[in-house]
Formats: C-alpha cells, structure tokens, sequence
DNA sequence: TCAGTGACTAAGCGCTTGCTTAGATTACTG
DNA sequence: CAGTAATCTAAGCAAGCGCTTAGTCACTGA
C-alpha cells in the first residue's frame, strides 16, 4: 500500500488511541485485502506492521478482533458519510443522487476496505455479525426510504423498489472490486457518474404517444 | 446445498467424463463459497463428496486445480450464454437488453459460482489467471462493442463508456452475493429489471427545451 | 533507588493443513 | 480365473497455523 492510500485510511481509525493500534488496523487490511481473512497470517499482518507475531495480541485479543474492527469503522465510515451528504438536499430526487454519490466514491476510495467490509462478513461470529448487520440495514434504509418518498409523490419512476435498492447499491459495492486510480479515474467521478446513471433510471415519463422524459422533480437533481 | 442446486450445477459441467470427477467439482465449489478458497480444506471437500481425502487426487493434482477448473467452466458457461441471447438481436439497444438480462440471471441462477468467479480470482497462478482474464475480457467485449455501437449511431446517451460498462456488469456480478431465490424472486425477473434499469439509463435525449425523450431506438428494445 | 507498568520479542506448543505413500478393493479383460 | 488398470482408503509427513509463555527493556512515580 502506498504513501497516499495509508494517509487517508489513518483518518478513518484517527480516533484509536495507540499508534501501534493504528498500523496494526492498516497491517491487517492489507493482509485481508491481499489474501483473504483465512489466508492472512498473523505473522504477515505483524510483519507488515514492523512488529513480532506476538506483538499483535498486546493490542487485540484475536486476528477476529483486527477484523471485527476494521468491518465497524469501515460501515460506520459509509453510513455517515451517506448521511452528511444527505443533509442539505430538499428533494428525494436530490437526496438519491446525493446518497449514491457518495455511496459510490466512498467505495472507490475506500476500495481495499470496501472490499474486505463486502466479502468478509462470513467470517464474522454471530454477535460481531449483527452489529455490522445493523449498520447495513441503516445505509439501506437511508436510500430505500427517499425511494418510497418518491415513489408515493409520483416524482419517481419505481416499479421494483428493492431491486432498485439493490442495484443501485450494486454500482457502488462493486466499484470496490475493480477501482483502481490507474482504471477509474478520481473517486469523486465515480459517484458522479452513478448518480447520473441513477437519476436517469428513476426518470418518471411524461406521457406522449408511448415516449418517456424525465419529470422536473429528477431533472432538477441533476 | 439442496438437490435442486445439485442439478442446475449438473448441466455445467456435464462434459466432465468421470462421475466422481462432477461430485468433487460440486463439493468443492460448496466449500469454497461457503469458506473461501484458502479457508476450504481438502479434508471437507472430500467429505462433501463422500470420500476419502486421498481420493481427491486421484482426479485432480490439487485443490488448485479444482478452483481452476471450476473459474473456467463458469466463466466459460456465463460467455456462451451472454452470445446465445445476444445472437438473434436486431439493434445496439437490443443486444445490450439482452446481454444484461443474461448477464444478471446468469448471476443469480449461479449465485455459488458467482460469488467463487467474482472473488477468488486472486487465489490463481498467472497462467491461470490469464486464461481466465481473457474470457473475462471477452464477456466485456460484447457488451462495449454494441455500447460504442449504439453511441455512434446516436442512439443511446453514453457519456462515459468504460464507465458505463462496469456499471451494467456491476449490475450482474453484485447479484451472485446478495441474491436466494427467497429474496430475489426468480433469476430471470432479476435479469428482466437490470435490463430495464439500463434501457433507462441509456435512454438518449430528445430536445424538448431542457426535457429528455427516450428515442425510439431504446423504446422497441424495452 | 527501585518496585511497578506497558510494549515488546524469542521461542515454541498443540493443532491443522495440503498432499503422499502403501496397500486394499473392485471391475473388467483375455 | 489370472492379470491389469482404475479407484479408493488408512495412515501419516513436513510445513505452517493462531496464539501463549517467559522474559527483556524503557519509563514512571514515590
């Protein structure tokens, strides 16, 4: 992992006390991303942290903690990142774009975590898996919510509404697995792109002889 | 995994000569998404086939070999269908409907080995892998070119390209991990709304002082 | 001055891993 | 019915696993 990419994950986990803490969270992201959490070693993870395996268990109690805490920060991180940008907008039409924006380029910027927080979760014990379960459902109900608003108001075109939900989603869980800066440009213009590919799926037609446009209340979000 | 599972796997690989050659193919894509490739012992593959773990490699060298062989079958049988439903389509609109219905159905109705091809990518050797990537790019392939097809006939509103074709395979490749025939409905009315969802998505504008129209060219595809 | 504390390492324990070996069983052939 | 080849199992090897133990070291407060 570069320069770069260990400078914007350390604000992620800025609230965790000690240092060695912190490198070691970045340590065992890697490890997971690269191989897998079953294939990570505690020796590679402690190895990439510049310490002994044994060091590790000084700060958590298991490699399953490392997980378990990085699965936590990271859907926290998406959830109030989706929330903030939420806030200000006045419209559902707005409030959609808005989410999936920064839905998507949360998981481009965060690809290596976005990976391991979608893949990973198998791995997770019943009561650590509830907890990140509890905080999915949140982010999704954040979208699903303003899709019904829409849909109720006829402002939306919404024939499916959780097939909706989850494609759009979709775009953004699986920007994860093939974002790289090299192939997708800046994080930013991911979210843009699927905002506007989403605007235009929710397009409510206006009649005219079986032709379709968009009514105001998207047009206006673009 | 349940009977039913059992047979639609049986159709991918009924090329594959011996019986017991087909049961460990089965048995061990079950454990591979039930665990992930390096999580997955050989001792539990055989086990799940009704062997010994020595008779595993009396017909294959390796658990390698099987996660190989499985990737290729998969991505093979994902290709061939996309080309299948693509083939009697007159119009960019149309094929690009079709290719994500395929696509996306392909992607639920196999959601075991969609969630293996997707994911354990890494866990191959770079000759493996190269193999692997080339039918990937092939599957790709057919979807770009009738995007650029469609884009410089005028028909279809496509911004940015690349961008616009990962969505539409994203749209695919996220429904092996979400998608049980109890929450998803059928595979085919998965493949049916993504379908939808693109036709929208790629809808050209008709100049109407601001107000976008889907063309005709979009509207015959739906 | 020195007991106490927190962060760390060297060494290694008990266990599981992918895979091999040696031999048994079975099905088929001349 | 001997010979052969294919298919399987019981047993186990070398390597690597997560994690623990015992002890070192730098630092703190009385």
């Amino acid at each position: 992992m570069e320069e770069e990419d260990a400078r914007r994950y350390a604000e992620l986990w800025a609230h965790v006390e000690s240092e060695s803490s912190r490198r070691l969270l970045l340590a065992a992201l890697d490890a997971f991303a690269a191989r897998g959490f079953e294939a990570a070693t505690t020796r590679d993870i402690s190895r990439r942290a510049g310490m002994s395996p044994a060091a590790v268990y000084v700060h958590y109690r298991s490699k399953l903690d490392l997980l378990a805490e990085i699965m936590r920060i990271g859907h926290q991180s998406v959830l109030d990142e989706a929330r903030v940008a939420m806030q200000d907008r006045t419209t559902p039409a707005q409030r959609i774009a808005a989410f999936t924006a920064a839905f998507s380029s949360w998981h481009a910027r965060f690809a290596t975590l976005g990976q391991v927080t979608a893949h990973e979760l198998r791995a997770l014990p019943p009561d650590r898996f509830a907890e990140i379960l509890a905080l999915r459902r949140a982010t999704e109900r954040l979208l699903a919510d303003e899709l019904r608003a829409g849909q109720q108001a006829g402002d939306l075109h919404v024939e499916d509404l959780q097939g909706t939900v989850r494609a759009i989603l979709s775009l953004g869980v699986d920007s994860a697995r093939w974002y790289t800066p090299q192939r997708g440009g800046n994080p930013e213009s991911i979210g843009r792109l699927h905002a506007d590919l989403v605007l235009r799926m929710l397009a409510q037609p206006v009649d005219g002889a079986g032709v379709a446009a968009p009514r105001a209340a998207v047009a206006d979000a673009r």
